[in-house]
DNA sequence: TATGAATGAGTTTTCATTCAT
DNA sequence: TATGAATGAAAACTCATTCAT
């Protein structure tokens, strides 16, 4: 269910198009603003990223928390869907891939809004929560079995490798670029993997994804 | 230079005995008190747990965000020694394993804080930052050149990677454990190595490390 | 003359009978919220209560203190026809008991829109305010004509007394029975009385109304 | 046990000498506040009133309910006193008539906190509240036995008269002067009384208080 | 015209920072 | 100098009123 959707499912009869489209605006704006600035947004910035009065944040929205609870769980549901995709694939390790890269990009998008919610967001959450664990689960012990990864990891170490990966914009006055999760992951998938290291994205002989800040380049051998 | 002297720099005369014992007292509480309550913590909060008056918390500091600074400079300062012993150590890879692990250590301690000064820190932190940058660079080069380190990954790579391991307290639901981070890192060595994994800390045949929530760990096979 | 009539006053032509059926039923309605939450009603809770939008609640009324201004106007209104009966008895004293009555019990049902309007609530109250005064010194110089009230109060002093026995729900942690302001009527009309006090309503040997909060009720000799 | 001192009870040690200043004239100001512009007075305004920031009004105060329910304790405790003072009265009429007048000077300063705070005031106040009931209901008893008073009301009836008596500011456009009180509490005591009526304060031959507003004033034959 | 969505000033409260004691 | 009291800008949220549908 998407963010907007469930926001609306309190309200009586179907919204006009007008509160709809607001309300699809508020719900696009905080997810861009809780990428952007952190989950520390104001209402206000949300507010005026929606191109909406404040009145209109609260009529539509409640409070700022069940923005944010709803903007996590639209997220939350489409990690559920790229995990029931990946169930579906083949080759246990190649659908583990898909979705790793999948929760990876959509973390990166909503980072740390489950974090700052902390374990007050309520029984809202929890099936959202509870299924995307269940297909976490699923998927390393799929591939586990298959022996394409490692046995001595529990899938709660991966949740948290697949968190980690994705999180932090910066680091000693490093500005990330915006492929850097993807490096990351790439690294973390080997690590979880039985067999050897496959070459990282754009690893020699081709060019790797250029990093704004931070001086030189290294030479990749 | 400590934080401690970092902060004095700033002060005309040489400090009395007793100011420089609550600049000490003041350091260390934010040091202890990010590391526990986050990088939130109100100023208020360190003054009390360095016993000081809020008066005295601004006499030495100027401001919440350069106390903050301040810690984060002293961190850096850690890393660096560790740096510069781990370059000393015989083997390569030994020593970037050890930087490494006391790397994510000391980001796990200081949780944040980078992220929440952002870019703002100002130029005083360069210097660490950039003593920093560059023993890492040193330090993966080593290990490429002696072949113990895969050769597609650049030194900012694992900057980030070093990062993010140390990242979070909880995700989907679960709530890390005290050491979730050293799991997290050996993955992420593994990953980096060119050889093998080598078996996760406390697996098989001893316990691994006990995640307090989200239900049963796996058959560490 | 009727709230919806003062209202309509304003309006250029005669108004179409669904716009005047509204204009009913927001007036009902802001007199019953009135009573039963207060005078801080919201205008969306009246608006709601007569069944129509905040739309046609301010196309219809202006402003909801004009509302409220309103609703007294027509509460003032019945309070002159009360009296008007009252002056029309054969008995004074027995016109002024009945006016009491019926003031006191329309005062309790509108209670403290008067006090909340202030004296801001402007001229249009003016006529009714009068007529209600006027009423007032009537009855109560009719009353001691006859040797039956006390010579020594001003019709003032009946004003505020009769005005104060409706009040207030609620006094040191007792909740006010629907029926206390007539046993408060009883006890200021012995007051005012020239001769000696009346048994209370409800006064042995018959039972008096409960008082829901509040311990023990005296042994009523 | 003064409102101030009440506030004071949480905080540790003695207060610096400019924060018991500043605590004396918010716990004044909102008193004064609350009898002129009612219960709904603002944070701000009681602040301004007191001269203090509103930063201030909120180290001291701690929220503006818990000021309210202060000055309500104050006014409570004042009601407590007056009562064991009157019970201690040789005479029972004159020590209940000494009460009365104290209590109803005290609930017209007060006006309406007591109704403003609801049910929701906490047990903060069940000490106070109870201790005045039970005071009140000796009083009644006392006078009643004495058959100095009508022996038909209730000890709540009387509670719910003396509340009566001290309210509204104004009413059908009538402006109550500073005494209006005592003159509706002198009806009301020779309502409750057993015998004829007193005179009213002021009464012929004196000249009665003047009543600012409202036309004129009656002939007190 | 009736509707209810949108608005923003105003309310309570927090917290980094300044200043009197 | 050390203290903690005072300050006010800013945050979340409400509600009377306006305006697009």
């Amino acid at each position: 269910m998407s963010a907007v959707d469930r926001l609306l499912a309190g309200e009586g009869q179907r919204p006009r198009a007008d509160a709809r489209r607001n309300l699809e605006r508020l719900v696009a704006a905080a997810r861009a603003a809780v990428a952007e600035v952190g989950v520390e947004v104001t209402a206000h910035e949300i507010a005026q990223r929606a191109g909406v009065g404040i009145g209109t944040f609260y009529r539509r929205v409640s409070s700022r928390e069940s923005l944010l609870e709803s903007v996590l769980d639209e997220v939350l549901g489409e990690a559920v869907a790229a995990a029931d995709q990946a169930l579906g694939a083949a080759d246990p390790w190649q659908g583990f891939h898909g979705f790793a890269t999948a929760f990876v990009r959509l973390r990166a998008e909503s980072c740390g809004v489950g974090e700052a919610l902390g374990g007050a967001c309520g029984p809202a959450l929890d099936r959202a929560l509870s299924e995307v664990r269940e297909r976490i689960r699923l998927l390393v012990e799929r591939a586990q079995a298959a022996g394409l990864m490692r046995p001595d990891v529990a899938w709660q170490d991966v949740a948290f490798l697949l968190a980690a990966v994705a999180t932090g914009p910066s680091t000693i006055g490093l500005r990330a670029g915006d492929l850097q999760w993807s490096r990351n992951l790439q690294v973390v998938l080997d690590g979880l993997r039985t067999t050897a290291p496959s070459p990282l994205p754009g690893a020699p002989p081709s060019q790797m994804t250029a990093i704004p800040t931070g001086g030189e380049r290294p030479r990749t051998a």
